[in-house]
DNA sequence: CAGTATCCTGTCCGATACTG
DNA sequence: CAGTATCGGACAGGATACTG
């Protein structure tokens, strides 16, 4: 992507879209976690068509989500394995998935989490790791951290906010930089 | 978008893509959480074309993401608020800004979430509701559903799995959907 | 099997102009 | 202010053929 817009260019959300929002990206990184590692099963999983998913693939090589690494000479043949920052897109992916699995599959769930070990459906849920506190609004909020520029101080709040007490989730106020 | 591939239409991620998989949809999301609801707050915060922003304003209503409701009539004029599933999105973003976080900001953050009573930075962890449990892999993995069809079936193992044993997170298996 | 090369179509998207 | 209408370009993406 190549957008000059006046997209903040320090927002984190995209930062990520622009390595991961394009339409087949977090297809084929989903079929990753599955376990594909080569051309052809990313390939005959996804139905893309072969320089679609060349291209994608070089794209989330050179954004370091996948390595691309040789498992045969002669001829030359590569695997592409998640790397760590691949690997840590995984609570996204299940993020996601629950978003779906709650409000887009009326017939029930054809695809859900589980304990390994015992099978028993899994709920994913937002906590704070430090205070263990479940990650809520308004009880959270999203402010403009240590690294911030003048911009995104313009449309973050910068702790302590100027007002303290959160507005009700449906009050919308016309300004906005109050709600998240 | 309109894939008739071989992509599993039970597939709860592909389903939420469906919905947010857009370049703009997800950008839109995030200021709607920001606050804006006016058709020239999203347009000036996201530097959008109007025909553009009309397009994905629209879908996200018809996916029932966002509810359209006048808030004065003659003119008439319309203000887009986040409905239930749209609210419920939050924890897909949020999840999105902590890797973009992690791994993308090499500055140090711009944006970050803080407790909103005491500015206490948060981290973003996923637990499985039930158990309390962190939501990792491989103590947690992808399952076919009550609700799966034959496709999801084989695409996905059945718990129990016939292998029992989780494979090593970077032994790469050749035969996929054991690693999710 | 793992791609590369070509060609083509659709549409995403921006720019601009216009309207009540 | 809140859009709609129209135009045009860039490119995502599909289909197919080809190669070691």
């Amino acid at each position: 992507m190549h957008h000059n817009s006046p997209l903040n260019p320090q927002c984190p959300i995209g930062r990520s879209l622009e390595r991961v929002g394009e339409w087949w990206t977090i297809h084929i990184l989903r079929e990753a976690f599955l376990g594909a590692t080569r051309f052809d099963q990313f390939q005959k999983n996804l139905g893309i068509a072969p320089n679609m998913l060349t291209r994608r693939l070089n794209a989330l090589v050179a954004d370091g989500l996948l390595e691309k690494r040789p498992y045969s000479t002669r001829p030359l043949r590569h695997e592409y394995v998640l790397t760590a920052a691949g690997l840590d897109f995984r609570p996204v992916l299940w993020t996601i998935m629950a978003w779906g699995n709650k409000h887009f599959s009326p017939e029930g769930l054809a695809i859900q989490l589980v304990d390994s070990a015992t099978g028993t459906p899994a709920e994913p849920q937002l906590i704070d790791r430090h205070s263990g506190r479940p990650l809520t609004w308004p009880a959270f909020r999203t402010v403009a951290g240590p690294a911030a520029d003048a911009r995104t101080k313009s449309r973050y709040p910068v702790w302590p906010a100027t007002t303290p007490q959160p507005t009700s989730p449906t009050a919308g106020s016309a300004d906005a930089a109050d709600a998240a």
